[in-house]
RNA sequence: GCGCCCGUAGCUCAGUUGGAUAGAGCAUCUGCCUUCUAAGCAGAAUGUCGCAGGUUCAAUCCCUGCCGGGCGUACCA
């Protein structure tokens, strides 16, 4: 990556002629402002100004120095205060988008230091359908998971499922007493929803149902024959739709387990923690206390509630646990609602203090709510949570609507296709486009909308690199770098520069975990084509220029297809 | 009460160790289809970055106070 070259170029410089400043810290970054240049280096400015020497003066030294061995800068100058702006030579840049192995993997070079990275994403629970609520979580996931992937470490995706505690009381004595076969067969989720809301009503009104409910989950925590075959019945079912979410908007994982499966770690866990000395009894209850800690200082962590039962703490800490042991990982990553940090908080916090010299780095990748139109969180409008399947059909109809209008001529199953793949991407990337620590509105005429910062958008854009070729009559496949590409033109080397960036907004999006990041780029890129598309005629051009220009959109459209699936969105060739 | 997050164009939002003239989309207005899909492109207009101080050569960003909103705050997850 030129960037990344340049960077080193310059650190070694400022290494040499100023050994007072630590070159490390001197970083090149992408230039706000194209006018200045394609990169600049601030970072001298304030080395400078701390060392008490003259930002100007030594930014000017370092330059000259700069120039004397390098390729790749057109210009390299000082401004202002002690900016220095470097601008890419095009022969620099032709020679990097012609090297066939960069261009196959958009210019991503593996990471130096992989690190082993559990995601624990999407966790739906058991008994009851996915909603709006999931879908935030398991796209974020999904993005980060295939992202790390990319740029070389080796994940794990993990998908937390909630299948124990208290609710199962109530669901296996509705499940004995009123199930509905035909129902469970047809919507095994919405039949087992029903059972679930009817028993809540009676417990609510009859303390004696409340008890029989009790009773029962006692009984299958006892290990009951009859309650845990209803038990596995009911995980099985909702695995099964839960798969046929995941397999419509393409999400895989590596793990599934239920909370279940960590069951006999928790009185271990509880008494390991008791007796190395910083668990202790308050309440009744068995806590972690942090009084260190301002913020939480006032919210001890429950391991172990006063009738001695786990809770939500004592079973992460165990998962926490396992994966420890499982897999070593150099990090976790939870991607929950921002609602749970100081959840997390204390459940990092109290693992640090019981496994202080194996502790993975343990990140929350938090996210805001989706909400209505009316500014409340995304409901019917009776009230009811939003089911995601039914979600997943209305975008897909929505999208087939759109393709009816816009392109009539085309055969039915390529309308469903299109449809399914505009529809789900339309939703994902409305999701992922947000500042994800933002609530965002729920809206689908902005998502779907055919013009603007929409995957439909991209994704027609990427059509357009198709239909060239189709009418060129060759395959994007055959397309071969051995005639170099020759950026003659603006649009062409603004198109090329921005192409050669994806690596580092990869690494962006890495280091807050923010796909949003890569959803700007994605959109830019889409600008920079169209200017291209618009500006530098393709098919009618010289054989020379014809087959540069040809490689040179091919490329563009190779990034937005990847670019795409690190996003979990798909692409197809006509619209 | 305490803690976390937010307040940026009419609307929805972005804004990379503090950095150059604060950016997009929508909506509005003006052009461009006998020319690789106009689901497009070019251009115009739009701001006390909640308010008030402070730190700095430089603040939307850091610190303090205030106003407004969301969320969380020991036996739910």
């Amino acid at each position: 990556m030129l960037f990344k070259r340049i960077e080193e170029h310059l650190q070694s410089v400022v290494a040499e002629l100023c050994p007072e400043l630590d070159h490390r810290q001197v970083v090149v970054r992408k230039c706000p402002v194209p006018k200045f240049g394609d990169y600049q280096c601030n970072s001298i400015l304030g080395l400078a100004k701390r060392n008490g020497s003259n930002p100007r003066e030594v930014a000017s030294k370092v330059v000259e120095r700069f120039k004397v061995d390098d390729a790749l800068c057109e210009a390299v100058d000082v401004a202002g205060p002690g900016f220095i702006n470097f601008r890419l030579k095009v022969s620099a840049l032709e020679s990097v988008m012609s090297d066939p192995e960069l261009a196959a993997h958009c210019f991503v070079k593996p990471v130096a230091e992989p690190r082993t990275v559990v995601v624990d994403f999407s966790s739906p629970n058991v008994a009851k359908p996915m909603h709006v609520g999931h879908i935030r979580s398991t796209n974020l996931g999904d993005s980060l998971c295939r992202i790390l992937r990319y740029v070389g470490h080796s994940v794990i995706s993990d998908n937390h499922i909630g299948d124990w505690g208290t609710q199962f009381g109530k669901l296996i004595v509705g499940w004995k007493n009123d199930l509905d076969p035909n129902a469970l067969e047809m919507d095994a989720l919405g039949e087992m929803e029903r059972l679930y809301r009817m028993m809540n009503q009676r417990c609510d009104d009859d303390p004696a149902a409340l008890d029989l409910a009790r009773s029962e989950l006692l009984k299958l925590q006892q290990g009951d024959e009859e309650n845990l075959k209803i038990w596995h019945r009911m995980i099985e079912l909702s695995r099964k739709q839960f798969d046929e979410i995941y397999s419509r908007l393409g999400v895989t994982f590596d793990e599934t387990l239920g909370e279940s499966h960590y069951n006999d770690r928790l009185s271990d866990l509880a008494s390991s923690m008791e007796s190395a000395g910083f668990a202790e009894r308050s309440e009744g209850a068995l806590v972690v206390f942090f009084p260190d800690d301002k913020e939480l200082k006032d919210h001890p962590a429950m391991i172990q509630k006063s009738d001695g039962a786990a809770n939500y703490t004592t079973t992460d800490l165990a998962t926490l646990d396992y994966r420890r042991e499982r897999w070593s990982p150099d990090e976790i990553l939870y991607v929950t609602d921002g609602r749970q940090q100081l959840h997390f908080k204390q459940l990092f916090r109290a693992y640090s203090k019981w496994r202080p010299d194996d502790c993975p780095n343990l990140e929350h990748p938090w996210f805001g709510s989706i909400m209505g139109k009316d500014g409340k969180p995304f409901k019917t409008r009776s009230g009811e949570v939003i089911k995601l399947a039914g979600l997943l059909d209305e975008a897909e109809e929505r999208a087939r609507k759109i393709v009816e209008e816009k392109n009539p001529d085309l055969d039915e199953a390529q309308k469903a296709e299109i449809s399914r793949i505009v529809g789900i991407g339309a939703i994902k990337y409305a999701d992922l486009l947000p500042n994800r620590q933002s609530d965002y509105v729920f809206d689908w005429d902005t998502m779907l909308a055919l013009k603007g910062n929409t995957s439909p958008y991209l994704q027609y854009a990427y059509t357009r690199i198709q239909g060239i070729f189709r009418k060129a009559g060759i395959s994007a496949e055959s397309i071969d770098l051995s005639g170099g590409i020759q950026l003659q033109t603006e649009e062409e080397i603004a198109l090329a520069k921005h192409l050669i960036n994806f690596p580092l907004i990869l690494q962006l999006v890495l280091d807050e975990y923010r796909p949003n990041y890569l959803c700007t780029y994605l959109f830019e890129l889409a600008g920079f084509l169209s200017r291209v598309y618009e500006n530098c005629p393709i098919l009618k051009a010289t054989p020379g220029v014809r087959s540069s220009r040809l490689a040179l959109v091919n490329q563009a459209g190779i990034v937005i297809r990847q670019g795409l699936d690190l996003l979990g969105i798909e692409v197809t060739d006509v619209m």
